[in-house]
DNA sequence: TCTATATAGTTCGTATACGAAGGAGTTTAA
DNA sequence: TTAAACTCCTTCGTATACGAACTATATAGA
């Protein structure tokens, strides 16, 4: 990954890709050992914030296709990573909660994401990191 | 992509993933008329830099995993974008190119992907946008 | 109340990603 | 020179992404 040709390409659409391709990869080789995906880490992560969510309203939370959504969910119910339970009042939605076995494991998981998030951003001033998150929230929020 | 939580998540993995997102969605809707995907101009833009390369070089330059571009240059030359050609001397290298119907396309494309990028970073100074290619080639270079 | 519309999830098809293993060709070293 | 080590590329398996079509359910409005 280090050998990027010397004028790295001054194009945002690829800068951005592979700041998140690097990110990604790191990331993912410490979820590892506990079995899980980048994805399926942001799923947990996202029902510890709002347990209980619809799977409509996870994907609207966490910016996720429905589709992808879908397919990511099946996996985590198979691995006993979160269980669905349908409501009854409407009976299209599927209430979305993390198992046992993710609770238990969740300050470890979320340390892994502070671990995370401190290597990318280990060369980075104070105000570096500030102005750097501003940034990246501003092209997602824009328009 | 406009309603995220009010409090966007302080976390660089989320933030660099959705960033890429948002921005890999619009230069794809950009590329529909041509019947290219992001990654199908990306490997046309790095032949565009230095034809001919051989598979192995142009995803060292792309930062693109063999298995990924094994498959994308498949389907390219299907598509009649690329072709293989094959090395005397070392009988295991594929020396590809562009073809005369990406090429008749090269100014229209490349216009595309500036274009994108100044969507990208319509709302950002001129500073800002020095200081964001820099903190994202950190990213990707850094170690 | 009954139909047109809208929403929630699933499924399908295609295109990345990428680890792992494999086949063919090349280099290195003893 | 010849076997081990390397390199280039392909293939396979699994997991995203996401547009599009589909089913089931809910709601709005005539």
């Amino acid at each position: 990954m280090a050998k990027l040709p010397d004028d790295v390409p001054d194009c945002m659409v690829f800068l951005l890709a592979k700041a998140y391709q690097k990110a990604h990869a790191n990331f993912k080789k410490q979820l590892i050992p506990y079995g899980l995906t980048n994805l399926q880490h942001l799923v947990l992560e996202g029902l510890w914030y709002k347990q209980g969510m619809t799977a409509a309203q996870l994907g609207n939370f966490l910016i996720l296709d429905k589709a992808t959504l879908s397919g990511v969910l099946e996996r985590m119910v198979k691995a006993g990573w979160v269980e669905k339970k349908p409501d009854d009042k409407d009976k299209r939605l599927l209430s979305i909660h993390t198992s046992n076995k993710a609770d238990d494991l969740k300050k470890d998981l979320i340390k892994e994401r502070q671990t995370a998030n401190e290597e990318i951003l280990k060369n980075f001033s104070i105000e570096e990191k500030i102005l750097f998150k501003r940034f990246l929230a501003d092209v997602i929020s824009c328009e």
